[in-house]
DNA sequence: GCACCTCAAACTTTCGAAAGTTCATTGACT
DNA sequence: AGTCAATGAACTTTCGAAAGTTTGAGGTGC
């Protein structure tokens, strides 16, 4: 064997490469993925790489066109609206069930899951614009930790594709510059306190206030960035 | 092109009888599902078949382990049940925004769906114990249309797919002699009086007896069935 | 008789090349 | 000049065979 990430079938090593490479920004939206140039990329053959896309289309990660091959998701405003929607509905209904059956497991992995994310610097050193890549892992392990209480794998599931997907559009913000004065650690804070006191209707409401809110300011950052196009080409 | 269906790629069609096969019971739950023997039955090559069945995977529809390749989704009562609390789930939630957010093309698709369902008999004649393929096809459409009027193609797909993997266990029970008394004629009336009355709060509780119903009459129907075998082994 | 090892058959996975498609560019014709 | 068909380069899709893995059958030692 070849022989790299410690996977099973080349397949899923290739596609949790890519999927990361997708997420972390390092394949940006409607890059086209031609097979000779991924060949090289991961060193792998076409029906590897083949197998690997199909499934990330099939999650939603990337779009395939008959003959026309693949193209990392590419975002749009109808898009985004349309998956924050989802989410909110779909996340605060999981959240809910986790709140409600979460066991004692639950809760001390997400007290754990909080920790780490309250003392994960925002931003790395040096570099005030890009959100850190540990303090992106920690939150994502925080609001899955959240979620993870409930027991319907197939809800939490579809839950935690909806979040995937929505992690594109976040990485794609960030060159944008951050949300000024926004309290991230304080929205984090009241998920916490209402999935500990085991208050089904606050969890909702903060995780909903919380999904809007990101998707608010991302499509101001996202305005902001089309009003300097427009004045720079004139 | 070796062409049958009139699709784009033959991955695409294999795809689409596959899932046909699958759903409609002519490949059996657990059935495993071999290359070689799929490759003299759709008429294609190896990486065709993986391509279509990794999709297939992705949905639900199969299950792969690696190196022993795939299986169609093995039925069990613990998935069954989870499978029914997510549809009710989030099938409720999708019906409340189609009755909502629903046009004038979305009633008039729908009472056209109704229309062909109850004029569509259930079982075909000369044999009352199977379901006849005409009434499942006008059943899926019913429900599907029911659910159209969401404008959010995300929450709706979603909720298709998991009536999909459902259909899976619907086949299943058929052979097992159907619901006694059952008024579901009764049941698919109130649906779409609720939806055309627009009252969100009728149709989800319609639905979410519906789908209940199902399922409980199902698992009874697996039940008398468990209790055959034993006696017969004893 | 029972456990364990070996080995071959039957698969699955992966590869690299052949066949088929799209797209842009060139050249001919109006 | 402008339109349109022909050509070819760069892909995508599909194939069939090579490489690698699992599984169970048959044989050996205890």
């Amino acid at each position: 064997m070849v022989a790299k990430g410690g996977k099973q079938t080349l397949s899923d090593d290739v596609r949790a490469r890519l999927r990361a490479d997708i997420l972390s920004g390092r394949l940006l939206p409607g890059y086209r993925l031609k097979f000779p140039e991924l060949g090289t990329r991961y060193d792998a053959s076409v029906s590897v790489l083949r197998e690997a896309l199909v499934r990330l289309a099939e999650q939603g990660l990337v779009r395939s066109e008959p003959h026309q091959g693949f193209v990392v998701t590419p975002l749009s405003r109808e898009q985004l609206w349309e998956l924050t929607e989802a989410r909110v509905e779909l996340e605060t209904l999981v959240l809910r069930r986790s709140v409600v059956e979460g066991d004692l497991a639950w809760e001390s992995r997400l007290v754990a899951a909080h920790h780490t994310l309250e003392r994960t610097p925002y931003t790395a050193e040096g570099d005030d614009q890009r959100v850190d890549d540990d303090w992106a892992t920690a939150h994502a392990a925080f609001h899955e930790a959240l979620l993870a209480g409930c027991t319907n794998q197939r809800l939490l599931r579809m839950a935690l594709g909806l979040r995937d997907e929505a992690e594109l559009y976040r990485r794609w913000s960030q060159p944008l510059g951050d949300e000024p004065g926004r309290d991230l650690t304080g929205e984090h804070r009241a998920l916490l306190e209402a999935a500990l006191t085991r208050d089904p209707d606050a969890a909702a409401a903060a995780l909903c206030a919380h999904v809007r809110h990101t998707t608010e300011l991302l499509l101001a950052a996202a305005d902001r960035l089309d009003h300097d196009h427009s004045e720079a080409q004139e």
